[in-house]
DNA sequence: GCCAACGTTGGC
DNA sequence: GCCAACGTTGGC
């Protein structure tokens, strides 16, 4: 069971949007990175949803409800999506500010590359976020 | 609004 | 294959 962070502006699908909705299809990711971390989640992986630009705080939990597949919307190239559920609003969401405060969170990769929009996190960091969250 | 960091493109 | 130039992203 891994866990992971998807990046999102508000502007563009905010989380509350995506809770009324239940499930999106993840598509779009047009980054040879991100298509790693995207082709290595299984379903039943855990995401945590991050809002960038208007808040810059993870908002809410999601997770993996279809394993990566061809991306419908890329015209050209060899792109892939995923299916995410959304499960809950943190019920406190956990700022960016909060998170390179705190030393054990230093290595997280939205510190260290913050415009990877897939990204890996650690079993002992989402446990500290999840906990950070409460 | 600015700028640093990152990724991509294209000339050599 | 290298690297300068450019475009984009996102934090501040």
């Amino acid at each position: 069971m891994s866990w992971w962070l998807v990046k999102q502006e508000p502007e563009s699908y905010a989380f509350a949007q995506f809770l009324q909705e239940k499930k999106t299809l993840w598509t779009g990711v047009r980054n040879y990175q991100a298509r790693t971390n995207l082709r290595a989640m299984k379903v039943g992986d855990n995401v945590f949803y991050y809002h960038s630009g208007e808040g810059k705080e993870i908002v809410g939990l999601a997770k993996v409800t279809r394993a990566a597949y061809p991306d419908p919307t890329a015209e050209e190239g060899d792109w892939v999506a995923v299916e995410l559920q959304a499960v809950k609003a943190l019920a406190h969401p956990v700022t960016l500010v909060a998170i390179k405060k705190t030393k054990a969170l230093q290595d997280l990769v939205l510190v260290r590359n913050s415009r990877l929009s897939v990204q890996p996190v650690t079993l002992e960091e989402s446990q500290l976020l999840l906990k950070m969250a409460t």
